[in-house]
DNA sequence: TGAATGTACATGACGCGTCATTCAATGACA
DNA sequence: TGTCATTGAATGACGCGTCATGTACATTCA
Protein backbone atom coordinates (compact mmCIF):
# COMPACT_ATOMS: atom_id res chain seq x y z
CA UNK A 1 0.00 0.00 0.00
CA UNK A 2 1.57 3.39 -1.10
CA UNK A 3 1.80 5.45 1.81
CA UNK A 4 1.90 9.69 1.01
CA UNK A 5 5.55 9.53 1.87
CA UNK A 6 6.00 6.86 -1.22
CA UNK A 7 4.17 9.37 -2.98
CA UNK A 8 5.79 12.72 -1.91
CA UNK A 9 9.25 10.60 -2.93
CA UNK A 10 8.00 9.12 -6.55
CA UNK A 11 6.35 13.05 -7.11
CA UNK A 12 10.57 14.29 -6.41
CA UNK A 13 12.33 11.34 -8.60
CA UNK A 14 9.55 12.47 -11.61
CA UNK A 15 10.16 16.40 -11.44
CA UNK A 16 14.22 15.39 -11.50
CA UNK A 17 14.20 13.21 -14.39
CA UNK A 18 11.61 16.25 -15.93
CA UNK A 19 14.33 18.91 -14.67
CA UNK A 20 16.79 17.03 -16.43
CA UNK A 21 15.66 16.45 -19.87
CA UNK A 22 14.62 20.25 -19.61
CA UNK A 23 18.32 21.00 -18.76
CA UNK A 24 19.47 18.31 -21.53
CA UNK A 25 17.20 20.15 -24.01
CA UNK A 26 17.76 23.24 -23.56
CA UNK A 27 21.80 22.89 -23.41
CA UNK A 28 22.08 20.73 -26.57
CA UNK A 29 19.72 23.43 -28.90
CA UNK A 30 21.12 25.71 -27.21
CA UNK A 31 24.62 25.01 -28.54
CA UNK A 32 23.68 23.56 -31.82
CA UNK A 33 21.35 26.78 -32.56
CA UNK A 34 24.18 29.08 -31.50
CA UNK A 35 27.10 27.31 -33.38
CA UNK A 36 24.48 27.46 -36.68
CA UNK A 37 24.10 30.96 -36.44
CA UNK A 38 27.37 31.46 -35.91
CA UNK A 39 29.23 29.56 -38.44
CA UNK A 40 26.32 29.07 -41.19
CA UNK A 41 23.72 32.68 -40.07
CA UNK A 42 20.91 29.86 -39.99
CA UNK A 43 19.03 29.23 -36.83
CA UNK A 44 18.30 25.58 -35.57
CA UNK A 45 14.65 24.70 -36.58
CA UNK A 46 16.23 26.25 -40.12
CA UNK A 47 18.49 23.80 -40.04
CA UNK A 48 16.10 20.73 -38.74
CA UNK A 49 13.57 21.97 -42.11
CA UNK A 50 16.53 21.83 -44.38
CA UNK A 51 18.45 18.21 -43.15
CA UNK A 52 14.40 17.04 -43.69
CA UNK A 53 13.77 18.25 -46.99
CA UNK A 54 17.61 16.72 -47.76
CA UNK A 55 17.03 13.30 -46.99
CA UNK A 56 13.72 12.86 -48.62
CA UNK A 57 15.62 13.46 -51.87
CA UNK A 58 12.72 11.92 -53.73
CA UNK A 59 9.54 14.06 -54.65
CA UNK A 60 6.67 14.37 -53.15
CA UNK A 61 4.13 16.90 -52.18
CA UNK A 62 6.77 18.07 -48.85
CA UNK A 63 5.17 20.99 -46.56
CA UNK A 64 2.87 18.72 -45.73
CA UNK A 65 5.24 15.87 -44.91
CA UNK A 66 7.33 18.11 -43.14
CA UNK A 67 4.77 18.68 -40.32
CA UNK A 68 4.36 15.35 -39.84
CA UNK A 69 8.28 14.86 -38.52
CA UNK A 70 8.85 17.52 -36.75
CA UNK A 71 6.97 19.03 -33.55
CA UNK A 72 6.64 22.66 -35.09
CA UNK A 73 3.49 24.23 -35.99
CA UNK A 74 2.28 24.27 -39.78
CA UNK A 75 2.34 27.80 -39.21
CA UNK A 76 5.88 27.86 -37.91
CA UNK A 77 6.90 25.10 -41.11
CA UNK A 78 5.51 27.55 -43.58
CA UNK A 79 7.65 30.71 -42.04
CA UNK A 80 10.74 28.99 -41.52
CA UNK A 81 10.49 27.67 -45.39
CA UNK A 82 10.34 31.48 -45.66
CA UNK A 83 13.33 32.31 -44.59
CA UNK A 84 14.64 29.62 -45.86
CA UNK A 85 13.58 30.48 -49.39
CA UNK A 86 14.82 34.32 -48.96
CA UNK A 87 18.15 33.01 -47.96
CA UNK A 88 18.36 31.11 -51.16
CA UNK A 89 18.74 27.48 -49.59
CA UNK A 90 15.63 25.91 -50.75
CA UNK A 91 12.71 26.87 -53.54
CA UNK A 92 9.03 26.20 -53.16
CA UNK A 93 7.64 24.13 -56.44
CA UNK A 94 4.40 24.28 -57.28
CA UNK A 95 3.03 20.69 -57.53
CA UNK A 96 1.06 19.33 -61.06
CA UNK A 97 -0.97 16.91 -59.54
CA UNK A 98 -2.67 19.17 -56.41
CA UNK A 99 -2.09 22.60 -56.91
CA UNK A 100 -2.88 23.19 -53.33
CA UNK A 101 0.63 21.47 -52.14
CA UNK A 102 4.53 22.65 -52.62
CA UNK A 103 7.50 20.64 -52.55
CA UNK A 104 11.00 21.84 -51.73
CA UNK A 105 14.14 21.44 -54.01
CA UNK A 106 17.70 22.55 -51.92
CA UNK A 107 18.75 24.83 -54.50
CA UNK A 108 23.00 24.03 -54.92
CA UNK A 109 23.46 26.56 -51.84
CA UNK A 110 20.99 24.77 -50.02
CA UNK A 111 23.03 21.45 -50.60
CA UNK A 112 26.23 22.97 -49.73
CA UNK A 113 25.29 24.88 -46.77
CA UNK A 114 23.49 21.65 -45.35
CA UNK A 115 26.36 19.38 -45.87
CA UNK A 116 28.95 21.44 -43.49
CA UNK A 117 25.99 21.90 -41.55
CA UNK A 118 24.94 18.53 -40.95
CA UNK A 119 29.15 18.09 -40.07
CA UNK A 120 29.04 20.46 -37.08
CA UNK A 121 24.95 19.05 -36.32
CA UNK A 122 26.30 15.84 -35.43
CA UNK A 123 29.09 17.09 -34.11
CA UNK A 124 27.58 18.81 -31.58
CA UNK A 125 24.65 16.30 -30.98
CA UNK A 126 27.94 13.44 -30.47
CA UNK A 127 28.79 16.30 -27.83
CA UNK A 128 25.78 16.70 -25.83
CA UNK A 129 23.68 13.67 -25.88
CA UNK A 130 26.75 11.39 -24.82
CA UNK A 131 27.67 8.55 -26.56
CA UNK B 1 38.66 0.98 -37.92
CA UNK B 2 35.43 2.88 -38.41
CA UNK B 3 34.24 3.08 -42.09
CA UNK B 4 31.96 5.82 -43.57
CA UNK B 5 29.09 3.28 -43.83
CA UNK B 6 29.77 2.81 -39.79
CA UNK B 7 29.67 6.94 -39.38
CA UNK B 8 26.64 7.02 -41.29
CA UNK B 9 25.13 4.53 -39.10
CA UNK B 10 26.38 6.32 -35.89
CA UNK B 11 24.86 10.02 -37.18
CA UNK B 12 21.33 8.38 -37.97
CA UNK B 13 21.42 6.73 -34.73
CA UNK B 14 22.17 9.98 -32.86
CA UNK B 15 19.45 11.62 -35.35
CA UNK B 16 17.04 9.55 -34.36
CA UNK B 17 17.92 9.71 -30.77
CA UNK B 18 18.03 13.52 -30.89
CA UNK B 19 14.29 13.79 -32.33
CA UNK B 20 13.07 11.62 -30.18
CA UNK B 21 14.02 13.65 -27.22
CA UNK B 22 12.84 17.10 -29.09
CA UNK B 23 9.23 15.11 -29.79
CA UNK B 24 8.89 13.98 -26.08
CA UNK B 25 9.90 17.18 -24.52
CA UNK B 26 7.64 19.05 -26.85
CA UNK B 27 4.63 16.36 -26.08
CA UNK B 28 5.13 16.86 -22.71
CA UNK B 29 6.16 20.42 -22.24
CA UNK B 30 3.29 21.74 -24.75
CA UNK B 31 -0.02 19.29 -22.50
CA UNK B 32 1.90 20.66 -19.41
CA UNK B 33 1.73 23.78 -21.02
CA UNK B 34 -2.25 23.93 -22.46
CA UNK B 35 -3.51 22.21 -19.34
CA UNK B 36 -2.26 24.39 -16.51
CA UNK B 37 -2.98 27.10 -18.76
CA UNK B 38 -6.68 26.17 -19.27
CA UNK B 39 -7.47 25.21 -15.42
CA UNK B 40 -4.92 27.37 -13.89
CA UNK B 41 -4.73 30.25 -16.19
CA UNK B 42 -0.67 30.29 -16.07
CA UNK B 43 1.88 29.11 -18.16
CA UNK B 44 4.60 26.13 -17.95
CA UNK B 45 7.46 28.74 -17.02
CA UNK B 46 5.56 30.48 -14.32
CA UNK B 47 4.44 27.34 -12.99
CA UNK B 48 8.54 26.40 -13.20
CA UNK B 49 9.07 29.21 -11.38
CA UNK B 50 6.24 29.20 -8.74
CA UNK B 51 7.55 25.79 -8.32
CA UNK B 52 10.95 26.57 -7.30
CA UNK B 53 9.64 29.46 -5.03
CA UNK B 54 7.41 26.97 -2.94
CA UNK B 55 9.72 24.39 -2.63
CA UNK B 56 12.61 26.68 -1.12
CA UNK B 57 11.00 28.32 1.60
CA UNK B 58 13.56 29.12 3.70
CA UNK B 59 14.38 33.04 2.82
CA UNK B 60 17.31 33.90 0.99
CA UNK B 61 18.23 36.72 -1.77
CA UNK B 62 16.08 34.22 -4.32
CA UNK B 63 15.80 35.66 -8.05
CA UNK B 64 19.38 34.86 -8.18
CA UNK B 65 19.39 31.51 -7.39
CA UNK B 66 16.40 31.38 -9.49
CA UNK B 67 18.22 31.90 -12.34
CA UNK B 68 20.50 29.34 -11.90
CA UNK B 69 17.93 26.65 -11.34
CA UNK B 70 16.40 26.60 -14.39
CA UNK B 71 17.15 26.93 -18.36
CA UNK B 72 15.88 30.21 -18.41
CA UNK B 73 17.55 33.71 -18.56
CA UNK B 74 17.84 36.12 -15.93
CA UNK B 75 15.64 38.26 -18.17
CA UNK B 76 12.90 35.59 -18.66
CA UNK B 77 13.06 34.71 -14.83
CA UNK B 78 12.17 38.65 -14.78
CA UNK B 79 9.33 38.77 -16.88
CA UNK B 80 8.10 35.71 -15.56
CA UNK B 81 8.35 37.05 -11.90
CA UNK B 82 6.18 40.33 -13.16
CA UNK B 83 3.53 38.28 -14.37
CA UNK B 84 3.23 36.42 -11.62
CA UNK B 85 3.51 39.69 -9.18
CA UNK B 86 0.75 40.80 -11.28
CA UNK B 87 -1.34 37.99 -11.01
CA UNK B 88 -0.81 38.14 -7.23
CA UNK B 89 0.70 34.63 -6.98
CA UNK B 90 4.25 36.32 -5.63
CA UNK B 91 5.46 39.22 -4.18
CA UNK B 92 9.31 40.57 -4.66
CA UNK B 93 10.94 41.72 -1.39
CA UNK B 94 13.60 43.52 -0.91
CA UNK B 95 16.69 42.20 0.61
CA UNK B 96 18.28 43.99 3.60
CA UNK B 97 22.06 42.62 3.38
CA UNK B 98 22.28 43.50 -0.58
CA UNK B 99 20.26 46.09 -1.74
CA UNK B 100 20.26 45.07 -5.19
CA UNK B 101 18.57 41.50 -4.54
CA UNK B 102 15.52 40.72 -3.97
CA UNK B 103 13.72 37.74 -2.93
CA UNK B 104 10.61 36.10 -3.49
CA UNK B 105 7.24 35.20 -1.33
CA UNK B 106 4.50 33.08 -2.28
CA UNK B 107 1.18 34.63 -1.71
CA UNK B 108 -1.77 33.14 0.13
CA UNK B 109 -3.60 33.21 -3.33
CA UNK B 110 -0.04 31.62 -4.67
CA UNK B 111 0.08 28.69 -2.10
CA UNK B 112 -3.04 27.45 -2.80
CA UNK B 113 -2.74 28.28 -6.19
CA UNK B 114 0.50 26.15 -6.43
CA UNK B 115 -0.70 23.09 -4.18
CA UNK B 116 -3.66 22.32 -6.99
CA UNK B 117 -1.66 22.69 -10.15
CA UNK B 118 1.45 20.72 -8.67
CA UNK B 119 -0.72 17.71 -8.64
CA UNK B 120 -1.86 18.60 -12.51
CA UNK B 121 1.48 19.05 -13.04
CA UNK B 122 3.07 15.69 -11.57
CA UNK B 123 0.33 13.60 -12.84
CA UNK B 124 0.97 14.98 -16.15
CA UNK B 125 4.65 14.06 -15.82
CA UNK B 126 3.60 10.61 -14.82
CA UNK B 127 1.66 10.19 -17.81
CA UNK B 128 4.06 11.83 -20.74
CA UNK B 129 7.61 10.41 -18.98
CA UNK B 130 5.92 7.07 -18.67
CA UNK B 131 6.69 5.22 -15.30
C1' DT C 1 -22.84 20.47 -62.25
C1' DG C 2 -22.95 23.07 -58.20
C1' DA C 3 -23.25 23.66 -53.16
C1' DA C 4 -21.13 22.12 -49.05
C1' DT C 5 -17.28 20.48 -46.81
C1' DG C 6 -12.51 19.58 -46.39
C1' DT C 7 -7.53 20.31 -47.22
C1' DA C 8 -2.74 22.81 -48.20
C1' DC C 9 -0.60 26.61 -47.22
C1' DA C 10 -0.10 31.79 -46.05
C1' DT C 11 -0.74 35.65 -43.10
C1' DG C 12 -1.46 39.00 -39.20
C1' DA C 13 -1.98 39.87 -34.43
C1' DC C 14 -0.03 38.59 -30.33
C1' DG C 15 2.78 36.69 -26.40
C1' DC C 16 7.06 35.34 -24.85
C1' DG C 17 12.11 34.70 -24.63
C1' DT C 18 16.68 36.71 -25.86
C1' DC C 19 20.15 40.00 -26.33
C1' DA C 20 22.10 44.29 -25.29
C1' DT C 21 21.86 47.87 -22.41
C1' DT C 22 20.96 50.46 -18.27
C1' DC C 23 20.75 51.50 -13.39
C1' DA C 24 21.62 51.11 -8.69
C1' DA C 25 24.24 49.04 -5.14
C1' DT C 26 28.71 46.67 -3.85
C1' DG C 27 33.36 45.53 -3.52
C1' DA C 28 38.41 46.35 -4.19
C1' DC C 29 42.04 48.98 -3.71
C1' DA C 30 44.99 53.13 -4.26
C1' DT D 1 37.64 58.03 0.68
C1' DG D 2 37.28 58.37 -4.33
C1' DT D 3 37.70 55.80 -8.45
C1' DC D 4 36.93 51.52 -11.20
C1' DA D 5 35.16 47.13 -11.91
C1' DT D 6 31.49 43.98 -10.76
C1' DT D 7 27.01 42.26 -9.72
C1' DG D 8 21.60 41.78 -9.23
C1' DA D 9 17.91 43.02 -11.57
C1' DA D 10 14.79 45.69 -15.04
C1' DT D 11 13.81 47.27 -19.66
C1' DG D 12 13.23 47.94 -24.83
C1' DA D 13 13.96 46.35 -29.38
C1' DC D 14 13.59 42.38 -31.82
C1' DG D 15 12.85 37.58 -33.68
C1' DC D 16 10.22 33.64 -33.63
C1' DG D 17 6.33 30.47 -32.73
C1' DT D 18 1.27 30.08 -32.07
C1' DC D 19 -3.44 30.73 -32.77
C1' DA D 20 -7.14 32.14 -35.57
C1' DT D 21 -8.23 33.20 -39.88
C1' DG D 22 -8.07 33.69 -44.97
C1' DT D 23 -7.59 31.94 -49.71
C1' DA D 24 -7.35 28.85 -53.27
C1' DC D 25 -7.99 24.37 -54.73
C1' DA D 26 -10.25 19.56 -54.16
C1' DT D 27 -13.60 16.26 -53.14
C1' DT D 28 -18.15 14.60 -52.25
C1' DC D 29 -22.63 13.90 -53.33
C1' DA D 30 -27.29 15.30 -54.54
Amino acid sequence: MATTRDRQLHDRQLVEQWRSIQNSYFRTAGAIDRALEAKFDIGLNEFEILDLVADSEESACRMKALGERTPMTQSAVSKVVDRLEKAGLVSRQTCVDDRRSLFLELTEEGRALHASAAVEHRALLKENLGS
